[in-house]
DNA sequence: CCCTGATATGCAAACGATTGCATTGCCATT
DNA sequence: AATGGCAATGCAATCGTTTGCATATCAGGG
């Protein structure tokens, strides 16, 4: 049974022991630990921790000894103890919110791709990364990992419709960082790529090709989504096209849904000759649509994504996308983040997004 | 610079301290514990500690002003201090080789599903999860992990070329468990699809279609493709054929190199009708290559996959592929673990993999 | 009224590291 | 010879919990 019965845990949850768990077993009896290298060593303990933490109150000699035994045994601290005396740690957690409305969650490629990014940008920090996925209705849960102090801060995928509730979050001091879009009034440090540059790039593109009427898929309900969509009103603009409501087919980042959309859409017989999806999953689900639909990408229908997940260029047609910079993504959050712990008041960031052409949407055939 | 100038730290890497790293900052003076509680509620620590762990020593009265006070000043425990306490932890590291020669990196979709799902296992068991990168060729970095007491076990994703490596780590006693195959004479424990089905199904479903001269992509260096090989073998001797070398596209787990095979393959003219790939992203990127090379899939060539990752649904045509248990390979690793760490012997154990027919892979044409 | 047993609570010692403040040699200076 | 300074080391307190053992309180039985 499912522990949600529980009333929401304030301290860590004693119990949710599943079959023979074995969370709290004490595993070899005894590992190694600093006075067995002292006592080896023929030293006491503050000597053997002041030469491995590289003091300069060691003598030469008495480092290379203490620092070969605790190598050659194998010695490894034990970071409890370590981290409660300094109060410190070296553990971020990086939390995706599963959205139950949106649909997207932690299986999305994006995301996880962006889990890769930011795994690697904080192994290269030394950082050690917590992952860790929480409900996106109940995101104080996420507080925890903090007030428990099993991080020092936490990155947080996936802004939602959650503005509110996060900026409850940074208002209590907790040290967070989330990628996402830049909202008015915002107590939080986001950082995300240029949504109303990136929708405008793929309109553009999509016009310059010939395109007129061009599908949005996507629900504007959410922030990035919402700036996409204001970079797409721009860019008709520019060629004085008035957004079509009929052409705006609102669904959350969902496959199946994005399906729905785009063949109902060809069952009412709205006119359109291109769409713009706001993620690459949306792309592709919409690309399938209008296969079954007989409606063949590129030659009648152009699409263009976004995100530009790995997959964009292995999918057929190769997909033309608004590539997110996912790498850098990972190395500008960790910053921020280890700003934001240092107690510097870090502004939000946007990142250039750009324009990735492959061949799923070519010249409007006459 | 990177920090790979340093000898390989045994105990925490004191330095690697970025830009203004941050790591060990003390963030809020001082934050609620458990004194604090005590004091207001007018008891002892020790009284609130068993409060709060349910202990049968407590009035319920002074239980309930315990928990009331806890929730409402939204105490957490410091996690430090209770591991140290009770040498325990509820942490599972995560570790993701990544290596060099083969080329699958973190990046991978699997992969990365594969993280996915074990971050819902642990989650689902009140564990949290430690996701890590490490670099293949020192895999016993792994072991601190373990010896230094931040996580209570690892669950290890890509068995690679590593078996002699994991048996080593597994033989000094560390609590790990691997996705991959069985290998004879493993100390280990692996949990894995059946890779000597898979690569039969997948193999027998072309067969059976029609189809004879069937290229198969993938790496058998690798234990897992190995067995792929074998299930290929096998179900071309059902069907009294032997395999042709010239078939053999004997590349690592990367979409470049695959396309490159193919493509070579296509230019010496060998004769082919089908391909089976070893991963959904190397039937992918073969399909691409087939494409570019003026052989349509499926009207001239059929293609199955490996994995079923989210996008082989997507893709165009669909794929048909050998689908890997996910899900349960999380809730199967994770419970192979917790075994482990309790002491148990565990065994390996195979999970059953399916065929998922789509269109990429149709009745031959005569 | 004293004793027993049960029930709740508090005291204080761990857990394994770090670090301020002695302490110990030893050499150079007065 | 006494003193001061420096380098290297050790002592012991500390971090925030848990828990064995003592203690306090109270009811009931003799």
């Amino acid at each position: 049974m499912p522990k949600s019965a529980q009333k929401p845990p304030l301290y860590l949850p004693p119990g949710s022991r599943a079959v023979d768990d074995g969370g709290g077993v004490d595993p070899q009896a005894q590992r190694l630990q600093m006075a067995d290298i002292a006592r080896l060593a023929g030293v006491s303990v503050a000597t053997v921790s002041r030469a491995l933490n590289g003091s300069p109150l060691v003598s030469r000699e008495t480092r290379t000894r203490v620092e070969e035994l605790a190598r050659s045994l194998n010695y490894a601290i034990n970071v409890s103890a370590k981290n409660l005396r300094l109060k410190q740690n070296r553990t971020i957690a990086v939390v995706i919110p599963y959205d139950r409305v949106s649909r997207q969650h932690i299986s999305d490629p994006f995301f996880l791709a962006m889990v890769g990014s930011l795994a690697d940008a904080l192994t290269e920090r030394g950082f050690d990364m917590l992952l860790s996925r929480v409900d996106a209705d109940s995101l104080d849960s996420a507080a925890r990992l903090y007030n428990s102090g099993v991080a020092i801060g936490i990155i947080l995928i996936g802004q939602w419709r959650h503005h509110d509730q996060l900026n409850q979050l940074a208002a209590r001091r907790l040290p967070i960082v989330v990628w996402g879009t830049q909202i008015p009034q915002q107590l939080y440090c986001t950082v995300g790529g240029d949504n109303v540059v990136g929708g405008a790039l793929a309109t553009r593109h999509l016009l310059e090709l010939g395109y007129r009427r061009i599908v949005f898929v996507g629900d504007p309900q959410l922030p990035e989504v919402a700036y996409r969509h204001r970079g797409y009103v721009e860019a008709l603009a520019a060629h004085h096209l008035k957004p079509d409501a009929q052409l705006l087919v609102s669904v959350p980042f969902d496959a199946d849904a994005a399906r729905e959309g785009i063949t109902r859409l060809c069952e009412q017989g709205v006119a359109f000759d291109a769409v713009f999806a706001c993620s690459d999953v949306l792309a592709s689900a919409s690309m399938q649509a209008l296969h079954l639909c007989g409606r063949p990408v590129p030659d009648d229908v152009a699409v263009v994504g976004y995100d530009d997940i790995e997959w964009a260029s292995h999918s057929n047609p190769p997909l033309t996308t608004v590539r997110q910079p996912i790498t850098a993504a990972g190395v500008e959050l960790v910053d921020a983040l280890l700003r934001t712990i240092g107690g510097a008041d870090v502004p939000p960031r946007t990142l250039p997004v750009e324009l990735v052409v492959r061949s799923s949407a070519r010249p409007k055939a006459r």
